[in-house]
DNA sequence: GATGAATGAGAATTCATTCAT
DNA sequence: CATGAATGAATTCTCATTCAT
């Protein structure tokens, strides 16, 4: 999270930010292509250009590294729909947008798949778990009923709006599965089919 | 060379399949407490009464033990489902008889899960996905085109066939992906919300 | 070492005799394309048409089987060296060729490399170091000062013959010794050149 | 990325130095105790006083530790015997150093039939054979036709140098040969036979 | 004599992490 | 902040050998 002094950054805090967010990019390179276990954070530090203490020096572990990244990506992918979503005017049209925007993330093969990786990993090792369950809450309060709000309007109940975040959720899990799946099944789920049955899911999940 | 006892033969035949049955029901067991990767065959051993070379006399990696599981484990479930759908003589209820068959499958938590993990293992590992999509073929052929007919009746033509195939493989990664969810989202995603939604799924899926 | 009672073969004898040639033919080919170590029994069995506990029913320990395949190898070649060396009458002339038979050995790459492969096996072990040293001696016994005489003549006193026997054993191990380093220096020491300096070496410890 | 700060890589180096030193001499003495197969890392690394991941930060694998220190070996041998023919100034006299200084060499057990059991493991494993050839090729880049000039003058043309590299090769081939032979028949073969013999091997080599 | 199921010892290598500098 | 030397845990698979049949 950056520093919340936006005036007096120190020459450090801007060395600082530089180390963070070259690393980032290259942990984010570097995971995609090998997965979460693969990856060998001496591989991550060399393409950032520096060795591997240095990732040390920001981050506590490999876990946390990405971690941190999972949170940077989201936050950036949320601001990019909610952008989308808020340039329309008409509310009874975002579910449209969103429902194009969601279905266009199949692309990004890599990301869903290596979040399905980890959480497999933390599943198996307590810790982990609870870690990416606090990353996951603490996502959830900066965005959850904003978002649904913004999506669906704020004349849901409690209930509601529970429903409605559960069925983004699955969403999201759904994707990701459809995705490793169409690895194994290359001709029974070519793209084209992917898209086509991803929308029926989607209008089933999301216009009741 | 063929023994010349056919007696002894069957003798060693016997001692065999109580091997590798025992193998196969600690291996499942293992594999499911504690995943793949973490799996010891060591552990695997033990538990069946036998040491590690034992396991690698029947089969010739962890990963093929885990296949042989696999394949022995879909065949089971098969034969189970299919009974209970050629028991019901109208064909037209037998979907629902599927769909009740389908969405109790949550409740076995960890193979879904194991079978994801698997998965992503293979994905990283071009000699393990070669195994592994085999093996889907010949499951493939052995059940494939006969259950789709069981399921749907015999007046589908060739596109309709493999769109219910695809449906019905999608329908699996769902079901796995949406498990996997409900280890980090326990609150929004209880048992009880979990048949619901994928009631949904199922019927936007099947029914079309 | 054959039974002692050529007339009352019985047909046991036969057959045990016949898995033995068979199983040295195999184990002969194996162990010199693998070496002593890497050699696997199982495929020593497989080419000679059997599996592992047939060989373990003739011989106790690779080791043993090795060292018989020696024995009989030794014996043979002897045989061969000393009928050619008894059908040359006049005594002065055998020497060259004796000479001529063993520069050919060089030919006969794979037998001194596995011969030396054994020999530092046994080195590190004292129990096979001893069982080495006692089939040398028997060896010994069984073909030294008869062998020396032949080749030598028998006006040699003690010292005589053992300054012989001992250039005989060197005579050997250089064989071997070159033979291996050629693969290490193929332009160096091409066939033709060992030739040369072989017929050197020979000369300078045979003729002295 | 080199380090901006001399004094600090100065100490890095130093400590790796130190730490290289150590582990080579614990290498050849647990390589000559123990053989390069039967050598545990483990070992190597206890005895320099650190643990096996210190060995790997140095030394890719057991091999490369090996060829190191096989470098290093052969470079220290060569400066010794290369100053003591260096202050011999009358030319004719030095292959009588040389001699001498060889023969010598037999009493250096353990590293004749050290390198014998590498070839040997080399001979069947292409990579180890390529590395092993490419150390050799570089280790008589740098030593070779010097040596042969300051061995024998430098009045001879290509052939003869050729000639004369040839039987110093083989040269050291036969002093491990005879060495190894001479573990299995020690009678024969003790030291002061070994001498004589070898005196007269060296003789029929190198003053052709 | 021969089978083949089962045993069990044995070891190199990788890499996240720590820490002195 | 960054380096890089050192730690140490973690684990499959091979294969000679044994033994019941």
């Amino acid at each position: 999270m950056p520093s919340r002094m936006p005036i007096e950054k120190s020459k450090h805090q801007i060395r600082t930010e530089e180390t963070q967010s070259k690393v980032l990019s290259a942990a984010e390179a570097v995971f995609s292509e090998q997965g979460f276990e693969k990856t060998q954070l001496e591989e991550v530090a060399a393409r950032a250009g520096y060795t591997r203490g240095a990732i040390y020096a920001h981050y506590a572990s490999k876990e946390d590294l990405f971690l941190a990244l999972m949170g940077q990506r989201v936050l950036t992918k949320f601001t990019v729909i909610r952008q989308a979503l808020e340039a329309e005017r008409d509310i009874r049209k975002r579910p449209e947008i969103f429902r194009n925007w969601i279905v266009a993330q199949v692309s990004d093969h890599t990301w869903g798949i290596l979040m399905l990786e980890f959480k497999l990993y933390a599943l198996r090792r307590p810790d982990s778990r609870e870690k990416l369950l606090q990353t996951y809450e603490q996502m959830s309060k900066s965005t959850g009923d904003d978002f649904i709000e913004l999506l669906f309007g704020s004349d849901l109940d409690k209930a509601g709006r529970a429903a409605a975040e559960r069925r983004l959720v699955i969403l999201g899990a759904i994707l990701s599965a459809v995705t490793l799946e169409s690895h194994f099944r290359p001709k029974l789920l070519a793209k084209k089919q992917l898209h086509t049955v991803l929308d029926e899911v989607y209008k089933a999940l999301l216009y009741v």
